[in-house]
Order: C-alpha cells, then sequence, then structure tokens
DNA sequence: TCAATATTCAATTGATTTATTGAATATTGC
DNA sequence: GCAATATTCAATAAATCAATTGAATATTGA
C-alpha cells in the first residue's frame, strides 16, 4: 500500500470524525453523555427528539468511535468514548469562540458583563466549599444532578430559583454552575441572583471540566 | 431570547465547524496550510482536485471560521484562522487514533516497531541540532520545505532518497520528519535508511507542531 | 412461555452536499 | 485600455443525509 494511500484512508477515518460532529442533536448530545451514562429514552426526553432519530445519531457516534454503548437490563447506556472527547470537543468550542464572531457575540450578549470578570477558577473553589465559604447551586435540571456532582452542591434547577431563594444564606456567597463553559444556566443564575440581592458569581466551567479534571465527585443514593 | 434558543444557536454553530471537518479534501487543506500560507493553484495542485473545487473548499472552511483569506496582487493567499485551529485538528487525530481500531492499525502496519519506541522529541531535538550531531532530513516536498522548515534541515523528498544518499554522512544519525505525527512519509524514510545501513530516527510530530512550539523556523530566501 | 418495555432496523420522502463544467470577476503588466 | 492570469461564481446531476413511520428484536417480570 503506498503512502498516499494510506494518508487518504487515514483522512477519511478523521472525516468521520468530523462528520459525527457535524449536527447539532449530536453534539447536543455528546454534551448531555459528557456528564454521565444516560438511556437512550432519557436522551430522547432531554433533547426532546423521538426515540428512533435519537437512536440513529447514537449509532452514528458509535460507529465514529465517539461514544460506547453497553446494555443493562433492559436498557441500553450510552457514554463517552473516553475523555480525550471532552478534549475535543472543547478544542472546538475554544475555535468557534475564538474565530466566529456569533459565537462570542452570543455568549457575551447573554450575560452581565461582571460574571465573564469573575469566574471562579476551579482549583480555588475546592478549598472555599471545604472551608464552607461559599454555598455551591448547581443549576441543572435534577437528573443530571442526581447522575453527579459537586460535593456538598445543592440542586436547584433553573425553572426553581426563584421560588427556593429562602433556602440560601443570604450573607454567603453563591457560586452557580452548569453543563460547561457555554452552558447559559449559570450565566442566567447569577444574574437573577444578584437581582434579588445576593454574591453570586459562575464557576468557570462546568461539571464536565470539574469531572475531567479528576476532582471528586458525589453521587445521589441510588 | 430563552437560554434554549440560545444553547440551540450555538450548537448549530459549532456544528458548522463541524461539518467543516467532515470531508477529506477540506482536512487535507488544512494539513497543508498549517504548513504555512498557499495559493489556491498550488492547494489544488498538492491535493490533486480541480482549481474551483478547491476554491469551495477553503470558502467552506473560511466560513466556518478555520482558515482566512488576504489577497497578495494577484493571488489569494490563504493560512489558518489561528493555533487553536492546529490544536483542534490535533484533538481531531488524538481520538481518531484512541478510539477507531482502524486508525491505530493503519498507522502500525506502517512502521517498524523500533520507529514507533524511538522518535525524537522536539524539544531534545533543538539542542542536538546545534551541537551538530545529527542530520536533519525534511522529506517533504521542495514547495513545503521552501514555505518554512527546521533550521539546518536539508530537503530530500522521499521520491529522492535513495538518489540522494550520497549527501548524507552515514556516521552521522539521521533524523527524519514530516508534516505531523501522522505523516508517513517520515515512517518510511526512516524504514528505507536503515535498510541501507543508517542510523535514522523519525522525530516526533512533524514541522506544523514545530512551527506552533515557537521553536525557532528557517525559510527559503524568496 | 407470554405480555410489556426499551431499543433498533428498514423504507420512504425531502433536503443537503459534492464534483464538474463553463462563465464571470479582479488584478497585473504591457 | 487590453490581454493574461488567478480566483470565484452559477448551474447541473449524482450521491448522501435527516426525520418520520411502522415493524422487528431483545430483555424483564409475571
Amino acid at each position: 500500500m503506498s503512502s498516499a494511500n494510506i494518508k487518504h484512508l487515514l483522512l477519511a477515518q478523521f472525516a468521520r470524525l468530523g462528520k459525527a460532529l457535524s449536527h447539532p442533536n449530536r453534539l447536543e448530545l455528546l454534551e448531555f453523555l459528557a456528564q454521565g451514562s444516560r438511556g437512550v429514552d432519557e436522551l430522547a426526553g432531554l433533547s426532546g427528539q423521538s426515540v428512533a432519530n435519537t437512536s440513529q445519531h447514537l449509532q452514528q457516534l458509535r460507529q465514529a468511535g465517539l461514544v460506547q454503548s453497553r446494555r443493562q437490563g433492559q436498557r441500553v447506556l450510552y457514554s463517552l468514548a473516553g475523555d480525550d472527547v471532552v478534549a475535543l470537543m472543547d478544542a472546538l468550542r475554544r475555535v468557534a469562540r475564538q474565530h466566529i464572531p456569533d459565537v462570542d457575540h452570543l455568549v457575551h450578549r447573554h450575560l452581565d458583563p461582571r460574571d465573564a470578570m469573575e469566574p471562579v477558577p476551579v482549583d480555588q473553589l475546592l478549598e472555599r466549599i471545604r472551608r464552607g465559604e461559599v454555598t455551591v447551586v448547581d443549576v441543572r435540571p435534577e437528573a443530571e444532578f442526581q447522575a453527579g456532582h459537586v460535593p456538598g452542591a445543592i440542586n436547584i434547577p433553573l425553572d426553581e430559583l426563584e421560588a427556593r431563594l429562602g433556602q440560601l444564606d443570604p450573607g454567603r456567597e453563591v457560586i452557580a454552575y452548569c453543563r460547561g463553559p457555554y452552558c447559559v444556566l449559570a450565566y442566567d443564575a447569577v444574574h437573577n441572583l444578584r437581582e434579588k440581592g445576593f454574591r453570586a458569581r459562575r464557576m468557570e466551567d462546568g461539571y464536565p471540566e470539574w469531572k475531567n479534571a479528576g476532582l471528586p465527585v458525589e453521587k445521589a443514593a441510588s
């Protein structure tokens, strides 16, 4: 086999990977999976598409090598193929933010300028949690929270934030986080909390990055 | 605008990036561009496709934000949008190698096992070049060499290697490199050189990574 | 074994993508 | 201004992809 042929075979394989990343639905599935294993039905619900459609997208992701599946009883659980997939998605987001004006624009328009200036770095946060200096709020839906979350965090999905403000100590700073650096839930939460008079900041990055950094993780009792 | 809408707008933008990475021809163009600026005509020649086709792929890459173009006289010069694009391609290759059995297989089948074991790390190499301990051979085509290469390297395209063995000092170790960690030219060169009795190893990674690491670069006089 | 649940397969339709071709545009050198 | 060169645009046909629908498969619990 000639070098040129090998080169083109390799390029074809890389392109298959790119193709898997070329549909919004699949990217959304990858984002959910970055938070933990999920069944097809569950993913269909989270992404708001039909089960059959979800299944087909998942199979494309699996054929591309981005996710893997294992059977557990009646259900088939999907999960990311490895941490390097998270790194790949991160590289994708980074390029998008850097070189597509719309992306940077969309993100910035939707956040209080101070939020952008004061994200809490992940490494400092762990120490502050241990000292009990901050209230950490996970604003993702309950299902995602139960699959794994930052130790000591309490789960208040964004929808319920206003109704459950009473659970928060007004004297302590609140740190909000969600699915990742581009997840806007945390931005919205910080914005709302500040309007109510809380000191609030968002965690830089989200749960997938936290988990991926090897930091401790807490799970709901099953 | 609701958070959900923003999220889907962002996903659509990320997907556009993925789509740009979903065709082998475009990936090949990106690999050439990782070595320096090139004109459309030149890229068409290098990748062996029509000029019109090349132009259209380049425009897709530009719309996706992966490359940029500037006019210089009659020609339009294309180049990568930034270093993060190299990082993205690297993440893509890494995932492919890790999770697509064929890719790892293709790469390994084509190299002498010792080559895999003894790649020369880039950081050590610079010092050894300065001390004149090694002969560095750039096995890429001449046009790519002239656009930029490792300081002190000599250019012997793979085709000409056998005919030009006389230019190499048999007493000095030869280090071969080409376009990147997946470029097979360097593997082939090392293999051929060893058959002729030379001590030869390949440089880990290739010219784009060398340049991207901020290491010194030499260019042909223009 | 049988019904119930979860997932996958298969077939269809409409939309998108690719390579090719030839024409159109922009810049240089005369 | 005019010819020559480099690049881009526009239109086409073949190929591929996405969402929907209904059927098929596999596992659990009775």
